[in-house]
This record gives structure tokens, C-alpha cells and sequence, in this order.
DNA sequence: ACTAATTATGCAATCGGTTACATAGTTTTT
DNA sequence: AAAAACTATGTAACCGATTGCATAATTAGT
């Protein structure tokens, strides 16, 4: 078992004050090289570890950067939180990451328990039960920089990185009505999500525009598990105007679609064309290929974790909050492909 | 801008001591109801947090546990994380977690810096570069709760938590044996971590048992990425005995050779047999479904998270290290089936 | 050689909670 | 009613690093 060294005792082994090792070891510039490397040499010698709890106490700062997301486990959550990490670790920072399982609960204590464990900013991206914003409140307050992601809302001074979800579902609509789709259905998150609701608009705009609005076939599911294949199914079979394109807000669950659909002997993209939303791997690997929106999820992550750190130097005005807008891109692939017939 | 309010602003607010004041927030049995409430009301109504770090520094815990994994993003690390959030979550602790990016210094670093971030506890699945594992010592000299899953080395008195890699090995590579197939490449990642080197040792256990140890046939990738399919292909057309079968130790990228055979005209399973690894999502999603070993990830997380907490509650016996091994099962899907000819 | 400027180091307070030990106030015991 | 046993609270040291200010040591200036 190792004893733990500290400042005092490598001031005591040497026959300095605590003062001139703390100098040293920060490379304070008032200490002379020769002391410099004694006490670096004393401490390479007893390995000796900096507490950090005393740093950081003394210090105000923790060096550490809180996230909250709905979910760890989906391919876009764990490609932006790469991101972050990769920024942040090189940064010198620490990441401490939790998931609010979509429950504005858990989203809740997790803020607590984050502020109080004096991360230096906070990176959030919303569950989607999450109704009321008063716990971030904590942050405003005090003034620590707080940024939302992907699924954001907007409170004064806190920086916003989005991509144009209302655009994106009007290029996903409008690409279904230009393959000659007249009656298509909108699968969706809940609509509480700003993110979901301005698809959601997007693509009632795209039917708009057609003079179409009437027949808009919207469904808002939960959850997007497979569990809840079924009443897509028998919505879709059960549609008076037989549904010609499908409009689903998430890859994984579109590929659910279009394997529900194939066995239930629609053909595909010929009786009805499907895009999804994110261009996870999966849709490169159903057949046929799923078209989709492409987001950008790793930029997404490097940008709110270039964002926070500018916050945190001071490099930014902290008063102008900023949103960035990511492009998203339209990926055309054989599950929309106009049939020639 | 609030003002911070610490226990002393509490005191003497109250006209007591700091020492009540922390003893009434921590429910101490020697203090009177009264005196609780009065400072329990206080605290809610001046909206005092306690200050982490110096409770942190005098009670020299952190209630944080330090991750370190190869890659956040792939679903199945994301899934255990998931899994280890949720039970460190429930119990108290703060996750802090970092990648090393399958690099040696990287996961250095990460260890150091969690170190000194005086994590209660670190998990860590491996890099595969890494060779040497000194850098844990800062761990295991201080008695520091270390626990490896997945990707493991054996170091005395650190939990493991694994699948039992060989007999998987050894059951994905008896089924293709058992399907028919007579010469079955290897694909995996660098033999460097025990638990790829130990599936290649079940997989010449397999072919050992019908004397077909003379054409093994390995090919061993750095990456799993979609660049390295040629070569696989490559391997494949150019081997002069027809490969038959295709044992792949990740799920993704089984799927990628799925594509690029099945592009390169071959039939699947007819002309080459395939299982994979993981039981992905993918595996349901490609056609032919993939045959694959299923590795409970999840239940791996909440398994490490579990265990790593008894260590701190001391209920378990830290010097008695145990291993678990969790159960893998064989799915056979439709790229691995037997076709009737 | 003597003062001024510069460089290197120490002193001591501070960050905010925790807790062993001491003490004052109450209640129980005999 | 005095001693014993609690109960409730306060005192002060401690956790380990940081840093403004003071001071000692060295060098430069005239």
C-alpha cells in the first residue's frame, strides 16, 4: 500500500515551503530552475500525485464537463459523445456523462448531481418527456456555460447546435413527392421535442405546397422500438388511401418498416417509398438501401465541444449566445428510387 | 449572478455552528429534529448546494467511478456503458469516461488523469495496442477498486467480467463445420487482446476435432473499417482451396463482407457460409440475416457496475478477485443455414 | 560601498466540509 | 440531591493545494 505524498511532504524532504512546491509544479515563473527541477525530481522520486480535490476546491474549477443525453446506446448519441470526448479530452478536460433515459426525472437529479459536482459547464441534450426547463436554472444563475445539442431549447445565453430540422423534413417530404408519392405518412418521436416538431412542420410544409395538406397521416409513437411495429402496420393497411411514402424520423425504426413491410408483401420502393433520418450504418445495410437524412453527428459533438471550451477560456463574449447550424444533406438511395414503369 | 452560500453562511444565519449545520444536513443522529428542520429549511430557502470538492477533500472519496473504453461509439460499448451508467447512476456515483481510441498512450493518459481526478473506482476495457499495464499500478498499489471487462488482462486482486471468448470460438467455428463448410477463414482483430486471441484458439480447437488444423486460414485486421474489405475479398478469390466458410469476429463488419461477396457474385450461404460476432443490430437487418454469437452487452455493464460497487461497499472481500463469465449463445440465422442441393 | 531594483522564497489565510473531542444542559438512577 | 448517563451543540484541527503579501538574498546602479 502506498502512502500517499503530498506538497508538504516533498517541501519537508527538501527543505522548502509547501509554497515554493506548488510554484514548482505549476511552473510559476518567480522560482528559480534549480528549485524548479529539485522539487520535479522529488516528485518523479516519491510519486507524487496532485489532489485534485484540493486543486479544485482551492481553484473554483474542476476541469470536468457534464453531459446529459436521453440514451447512451444509439449510433447517432455515441458518435456525437465521441466527438466531445476526443475535444475535450485533448483539452485537458474530463467528461462525466449520463443518461436521462428520456425521463424528465432522472434529467433532473442528473443536473443536481452535476452542478454539484462542480462541472465546469454542462452539455445537454433534452429527453423528450422534459416539459420544464427551471433546472438548468442552477447553471444560468451562476453563469456556467450550458449548451444544448440536438434536441435543444432556447434560453437566453446558453449556445444551441442544431441542424435545420424544419429544412430536413421538408427536403425528406418533398424528395417522397417528387418520386410521385401523393399520400405519405409521417412517423415520428413525440412532437414535445423541437427537433421532431420542426421535421414534423417541414414536411407539412412540403405537403402544402402541393396542395396536399388534407391528407396528412401523421403517427407519434413513444418509443421507437420493435415493439411498436405493429400499429404501423395496421395503419398502414388500414388507410383508406392506400399510403404510397413513408416519412420516418429515425433510421432504425424505418428499417423496422421497410422488414415489416416486405414480409407483409408490400413491395418496396414500388408500392411505397420510405426515407429515414440520421444515415446510421443500418441504412446501408437493408435491402433495399434506406435513402435518409444525413446527420452530421460527429461534427456535431467536435463543434458543442469547441463551443463549451471557448465559453470556458473566455475566448467567446459569454453574453452572445450563439446557435450553430449544422448542414444536414439529402441521401437519395433505392428505398425512394422512382419505379419505372 | 446568485451568491454562493456555503455552510457557514448557513451558521450564521441560524446563530449556530458550522459543525450543526454539516451534521443537520448529513441526518446525524446527534442532533435534535428541531435543529434539523430549522437548518434543512434554511438551506432550501437560501438554496445552498454543498460545495463537492471540499467535502470531497475531507472525506477523501469522490462517489465518481472513471471508465475507460476503446471507442464510445460502436453499439456494443455503448450498450454496456449504458449498462454501467444506470446502475452507478442509481446508486450514487458519477460516471467519468474516456476513450482511448484502441491507443497504448491514450489509455495511459486516461488512467492518469483519472487517477488524479480521484475516482473511487476505474473499469476498463483495453486498447488493443496496449502491451504493458504498469500504468494501472497507481491503482492496485493504493488498493483503488480496478475492474477489467471485455477486454481483459489478469492482474491479482482486479475483477474480470468476459464471455467465455474460446468456447465461443470454438461453437461459431463448430457450427460452420457442422453446416458443411471445410475451409474457414478467420477474420478478427489483432490477436494482442486475450479475448480475440482466445475465439482463434477455440476456432483451431473446432477444426483440430475433424483434422482440419492444415488449412487454418487466418487473416488478422487492424481496424474493422470498410477500407479492409478488399483485402479480405482479395484473400478470398485468391485462395486456392474455394473458402467455404467465414468466421468474423464483429458483427459490422461481417456485414460489410456480406455486401462486397455478395457484389463479387458470390451466394450466401451456398457458396460461403458466414457467422458473425456480438449480435449487432445489423445482423437482423442484412439480407441473409447473420448467424452470430450473441454477447450480452448490457448485462455485462450492469454486471461490472454491480460488481465495482460491492467492492466499495466492501460487502465483498476485496482481496478474494473473482471472475465472471457471462453466458454467450450461438443464433444461427439464414447466412450460415445449410442449403438442401 | 551603499542604495535601488530584481529575484527567489516563505508566511499565513483561504477554499468549504467533516469530525474527534470537549462541554453545557437534561434526564435518569440510586 | 448528588452522581451517572445522555443529548445537543460548539471548538478547532484537518483534508491538500493556491496565492497575495512580506521578506530575504542577490544583482545592478551610481
Amino acid at each position: 500500500m502506498e502512502k500517499k505524498v503530498t506538497i508538504y511532504d516533498l517541501a519537508k524532504r527538501l527543505g522548502v515551503s509547501p509554497a515554493t512546491v506548488s510554484r514548482s509544479l505549476n511552473d510559476h515563473p518567480s522560482i528559480s530552475l534549480k528549485t524548479k527541477s529539485k522539487v520535479m525530481l522529488a516528485a518523479e522520486e516519491t510519486g507524487y500525485r496532485i489532489n485534485k480535490f484540493a486543486s479544485n476546491l482551492s481553484l473554483q474549477k474542476s476541469n470536468t464537463i457534464g453531459v446529459i443525453v436521453p440514451k447512451l446506446n444509439s449510433d447517432f448519441m455515441s458518435t456525437v459523445l465521441s466527438g466531445i470526448e476526443k475535444i475535450a479530452n485533448d483539452a485537458g478536460y474530463n467528461l462525466i456523462i449520463s443518461q436521462s433515459l428520456e425521463s424528465e426525472e432522472k434529467e433532473k437529479f442528473n443536473t443536481k448531481t452535476l452542478f454539484e459536482s462542480g462541472v465546469d459547464a454542462l452539455l445537454v441534450s433534452l429527453a423528450n418527456e422534459t416539459k420544464t426547463y427551471d433546472h438548468f436554472n442552477t447553471f444560468t444563475n451562476r453563469k456556467i456555460p450550458l449548451l444544448f445539442f440536438d434536441r435543444v431549447i432556447n434560453i437566453p445565453d446558453c449556445p444551441t447546435i442544431i441542424i435545420d430540422n424544419l429544412r430536413a423534413g421538408y427536403d425528406a417530404t418533398k424528395h417522397l413527392l417528387d418520386q410521385g408519392c401523393r399520400n405519405i405518412m409521417h412517423i415520428t418521436h413525440g412532437l414535445n421535442r423541437s427537433a421532431y416538431y420542426q421535421r414534423y412542420v417541414g414536411y407539412k410544409k412540403a405537403l402544402d405546397e402541393v396542395k396536399l395538406f388534407e391528407i396528412e397521416n401523421l403517427l407519434v409513437l413513444d418509443q421507437f422500438n420493435s415493439r411498436e411495429i405493429d400499429s404501423v402496420i395496421a395503419k398502414i393497411t388500414a388507410s383508406p388511401e392506400p399510403i404510397d411514402g413513408l416519412f420516418v424520423t429515425n433510421d432504425t425504426f424505418a428499417v423496422y418498416c421497410i422488414k415489416a413491410l416486405l414480409k407483409a408483401g408490400y413491395r418496396i420502393p414500388d408500392d411505397i417509398k420510405i426515407i429515414g433520418f440520421n444515415n446510421d450504418p443500418v441504412s446501408e445495410v437493408i435491402n433495399p438501401e434506406l435513402s435518409t437524412i444525413e446527420y452530421p453527428g460527429y461534427r456535431m459533438g467536435v463543434l458543442a465541444g469547441q463551443s463549451i471550451l471557448s465559453h470556458l477560456n473566455g475566448s467567446i463574449n459569454i453574453e452572445s449566445a450563439d446557435q450553430i447550424l449544422l448542414k444536414h444533406q439529402l441521401i437519395i438511395r433505392q428505398s425512394s428510387r422512382k419505379t419505372t414503369n
